[in-house]
DNA sequence: ATTCGTGCAAATGCTTTGCACCCAC
DNA sequence: GTGGGTGCAAAGCATTTGCACGAAT
């Protein structure tokens, strides 16, 4: 089984729990955020799809996002920002997490196969079923460090 | 050297770095962060300062809670809430990471001491001076695990 | 027919900011 | 006196929501 009928299969799933009507346009959200790397905001989703479906508004991406959230397709990121950024939460996706330079905002991602072992841990400790998780660093990053020396 | 006069210099210091100038609102706002553990939002510290000292604007306590965190003084979170939240970043504290119910919004502490030696390999491998980090787990609680069930 | 999905615009809620005034240096 | 600190209200910005209409069942 690949990553992305696995994703469906959630979809799909929680389409049938949730009684949705299919919908051109929630569907076609979905479709371009699998073909999506990497971490992204619902403004660069809603510039995309509007070159495509002009018609289609904001308000319908939000809506979609906050259900792929709410069927944990997505994963919701908060990086100190007020904007959102959400990316696929895939399971045979490299677990990772995120480094943040809180001078330049850059976000660099790193594999961190160690956390399966801890959520494992925490699940059974505290009786929890964990379905996502998120680890950041902040800091800065080496260019900012060398600006600051000059 | 206690948690709380390492935090006050490193208060100190940011002061003298930033040419700032004393203020006993700032100053009181600092202190009563000191006096909290675990997590508090902006509207909390308002209210509870707000009954000491009635003239105060709710945008001082934003400014101030600003400027800590750009000391690193505080942490902020957003836990999937448009709201943030804020916790001391001291560095004798005990490492924790946030478990966070989707279903009802609570919020559990757990060490987590495996992250100092995850942190220290990424420093190196990045080249990143990190100065805080969050481990949060997404998922459900046993109580709302057991009320789905009913 | 009924109910969900959607566009639009208004509303919301947290946070930031411009401005005039006050206070520390 | 100069420039930071503050209260107030207005503005900003991401996100949500009410409403009327269109689409799926």
């Amino acid at each position: 089984m690949n990553g992305s009928t696995n994703i469906e299969a959630k979809y799909q799933a929680y389409q049938q729990q949730h009684n949705l009507r299919s919908s051109k346009r929630r569907d076609f959200i979905f479709k371009h955020i699998l073909t999506i790397s990497g971490h992204f905001t619902i403004d660069q989703i809603y510039q995309h799809i509007a070159k495509i479906d002009p018609d289609i508004g904001i308000a319908t991406v939000y809506r979609a996002i906050k259900l792929f959230v709410d069927a944990n397709i997505l994963i919701e990121h908060r990086f100190g920002d007020k904007k959102g950024f959400y990316e696929i939460n895939q399971e045979n996706f490299q677990e990772h997490g995120h480094l943040i330079c809180r001078q330049c905002g850059k976000i660099v991602e790193y594999p961190i196969p160690e956390i399966k072992e801890i959520q494992q841990k925490k699940e059974r400790e505290f009786n929890f079923k964990i379905d996502s998780f998120k680890v950041e660093f902040f800091g800065i990053c080496r260019e900012c460090l060398e600006k600051q020396k000059k």
